[in-house]
DNA sequence: AAGTCGGGGAC
DNA sequence: GTCCCAGACTT
């Protein structure tokens, strides 16, 4: 039974709200994307904290608002320049939406980030998650902001045993939040829960003795704050098995790939590399260089195998063997000639960092 | 509703 | 090894 009107029923809304924000006006921590309120600067720190920790966004946060502090430099700015200044932070499609979302802040709406729900949410990129945080926030709107920390401790709070993987969850505690929400000072109360999510109501065995909040936990009187939120697993990351080689000229060039503008990795460089398959008559190795002749017109003289390389994504795992390799003659165009130098300048996801790491010190 | 899309830290 | 993190988009 989860009507939350229901379960509001001797709720002291008030209390909850002002033990809430009393703590989080004390305890909270002092980040770099907290010294104002511009909306920009909110905004860019919602995009880096979708499905990543606090402690890994704050040094992108700090150098990539140095590099675009303003709405009119990240959209003015090279993509190429911008997807090395995400380089690492890994959801690249993140940033690529960002920076169209940006150019359509410029133009349509001279510059001014919406302060409300229709134009928010219709920006690249921001869902039902970041439109509340940013109209919270920054505008100090009352509007939920609905992420994984609220949803652990709102369910905790409520005893609410829906599966909080589940799309239609969001929806649950969306409505929970409208009535709970201060209409005072909706950002403390936001960024309270979400800070009392990751400082107390951790997934794993919470500091309810800390809890500032703990009287109004449903859960806590209960006993059962270990058990909740339900959330159902997900599947297992499928394995692929892959060779890529470091391409090299006798001029002490190499040769990079750029992915494709959709799916995987788009945008980001590569050693070139391809899918391969076992149990057949041709070795990983074998199978690279006809790849690399076919696709590449490259003629190639492979080494033995320097290493491998294991990476996991979400959904999946490359197992990636590592070659390296002289061009004896010009290759297709759609390999980029550089020097060594010249390979900080582009954006490699880490498993293309490792190789290059391999082969320098092999 | 389920799959795609990164990477790292905590346990 | 496992889980999960200040989620959004596509199909």
């Amino acid at each position: 039974m989860n009507d939350i009107k229901e379960k509001l029923h001797g709720f002291s809304v008030n209390e909850f709200q002002q033990d809430l924000i009393n703590w989080f006006l004390a305890e909270k921590r002092d980040l770099p994307w907290r010294k104002d309120q511009d909306p920009y600067k909110v905004w860019v720190s919602e995009i880096m904290l979708q499905q990543t920790r606090v402690d890994t966004v704050i040094p992108y946060f700090n150098s990539f608002i140095t590099k675009f502090p303003t709405i009119e430099a990240l959209a003015d700015a090279d993509e190429e320049e911008v997807l090395k200044a995400w380089e690492g932070l890994g959801y690249y499609s993140r940033v690529r939406n960002l920076q169209a979302a940006v150019r359509e802040v410029k133009e349509v709406y001279g510059g001014v980030v919406p302060n409300n729900p229709e134009e928010l949410g219709k920006l690249k990129g921001v869902g039902p998650y970041t439109k509340g945080a940013i109209l919270s926030i920054a505008y100090n709107i009352p509007e939920p902001a609905v992420d994984g920390n609220v949803m652990r401790v709102i369910s905790r709070i409520l005893s609410i045993w829906e599966d909080i993987a589940k799309p239609k969850a969001r929806k649950l505690f969306e409505e929970a939040i409208y009535e709970l929400i201060d209409k005072e000072d909706p950002s403390s109360f936001n960024q309270g829960l979400m800070e009392l999510g990751a400082l107390i109501c951790t997934p794993t065995s919470p500091s309810c003795l800390l809890c500032p909040v703990r009287e109004h936990c449903s859960a806590f009187v209960e006993g059962v704050q270990a058990e909740l939120p339900i959330k159902s697993k997900k599947k297992k990351p499928k394995p692929l098995q892959m060779a890529a080689v470091v391409l090299y000229d006798n001029e002490g060039n190499l040769y990079i790939h750029k992915r494709p503008s959709t799916g995987l990795l788009a945008n980001l460089w590569e050693h070139p590399n391809v899918e391969v398959t076992q149990s057949k008559s041709k070795t990983y190795r074998e199978q690279l260089t006809e790849y690399l002749e076919s696709e590449y017109e490259a003629k190639v003289n492979l080494s033995e195998l320097i290493g491998t390389v294991e990476h996991v994504f979400s959904h999946l795992i490359w197992n990636i063997s590592v070659y390296s390799g002289e061009v004896k003659n010009k290759p297709k165009e759609t390999l980029k000639r550089i020097t060594k130098q010249e390979l900080e300048q582009h954006a490699f996801p880490v498993s293309h960092q490792k190789i290059t790491k391999m082969w320098g010190e092999h």
